[in-house]
DNA sequence: CTGGAGTGGTGAGTGGCACTATCCATCGTA
DNA sequence: TACGATGGATAGTGCCACTCACCACTCCAG
């Protein structure tokens, strides 16, 4: 198919499709001439990914084209997979780099930055949790204690780990879902699409729970 | 004080914190003339918030300002605030708002779109959660059904559940740590930094996770 | 053959947003 | 009474995900 097909079967326009072409998020069609190019099955499944994770859960585009590499390059090793999109990800801020500087003490607050990494490490350790040395996501547990202290909420580790629970057990059912996938590269692009996709509708869940427990404890009518 | 120290103790820019200030995301301080205000410990600690939902977590600039709007007016009633701070914060998504038109069928797949929210609500029944009407973070759940769906991943409200159950406790922790905080504004706060501050954190526990149990099961040195 | 629609590639432009820079009349302290 | 600081306002910046305009070329209906 030619590009305006492309288009029709998945609702992207034109010129965006070029956009992505251009940025590398798209592989280009095989070239059938000067300025012909044969596009497949594969493009449409890829820019419906690209969309999901561009335009439904907010990815800045740099940040898809690593996702969509990891998965290309390691369709084979699930674990080694995991890791790499794990580390491309930005691990959820929110997609908007916040303009470093933030959550650090502005006049002294005390406090040396760096040990809200012990409290985070003392967490990984008191849940068994083994991973790479210094995973991003790890960064971002310490810059939340850090924040929560700047702030005059007195957290530390401990107040983590119940929570840590829920993860690990989320963590598990992730994983879960991977058995029966299909070819690897449909592996990878689900691994991707649940670790990625379901952060939203997980915070969500938590959000209306939030609420009917909010209705239980304070509720007055 | 005025904003040279109130931007010193803050870590704010004065710039900034005019544009803040006009923005309607800070109250002004205390007039003393025609160009001269007065402000206070207040304003710090209301800047520190603002610096943390906006710089740390992401949020806009328009939904910290209603959210802080909501924490202002519902000091009082715990409940009623927290349904305002839910219902102003952008359910998660990311904070970038995805240009709506994703997610929907793009060349009629079939499948209505208004039926993920019946699954919805097919898993707030069977959680029991009693909510608003139409609470926006459904919707996000709703949405993600969808796109889940449209590609290709066969997903109903009944994979959900699990995650549902660990929501609810997770919510549950996050009230249980509402009981001691103080004035009802410092209360207010503290219920929105737990509600929000904690999502990243959340998340990158999971991932954190997600790599332990992926090492464990997919590992191979 | 031929002419107009479609195609790919590229450079420049757009719109939204969170700031940031610059002015200016006025204040208030030295 | 001079001089830096203040508040208010307007305009500009930088980033980013697109989006437009243009071009030479190709395809195909007539």
């Amino acid at each position: 198919m030619r590009i305006s097909e492309l288009s029709r079967r998945s609702g992207v326009s034109i010129p965006t499709i070029k956009y992505y072409l251009r940025d590398g998020l798209l592989p280009a069609g095989r070239p059938t001439a000067a300025n012909q190019a044969e596009y497949d099955e594969d493009h449409v499944r890829r820019l419906r990914l690209i969309r999901s994770l561009i335009g439904v859960r907010g990815l800045s585009v740099s940040a898809t084209r690593d996702v969509l590499a990891a998965v290309d390059e390691q369709q084979g090793d699930m674990h080694l997979l995991l890791g790499l999109v794990l580390g491309a990800l930005p691990v959820e801020r929110s997609g908007r780099p916040p303009r470093r500087d933030d959550a650090a003490e502005p006049a002294g607050a005390g406090a040396a930055a760096g040990d809200a990494a012990q409290d985070v490490a003392a967490l990984t350790a008191e849940m068994g949790w083994k991973t790479s040395p210094h995973p991003p996501a790890a960064q971002v547990v310490a810059e939340t204690l850090e924040t929560m202290r700047a702030l005059g909420v007195d957290y530390d580790w401990r107040s983590l780990v119940p929570y840590a629970e829920l993860a690990d057990r989320a963590a598990r059912l992730d994983l879960d879902q991977l058995r029966d996938a299909g070819d690897p590269l449909q592996q990878a692009e689900r691994a991707v699409l649940l670790t990625v996709l379901l952060e939203p509708a997980l915070l969500a869940l938590r959000r209306l729970a939030q609420e009917h427990h909010s209705a239980l404890r304070f509720g007055n009518g």
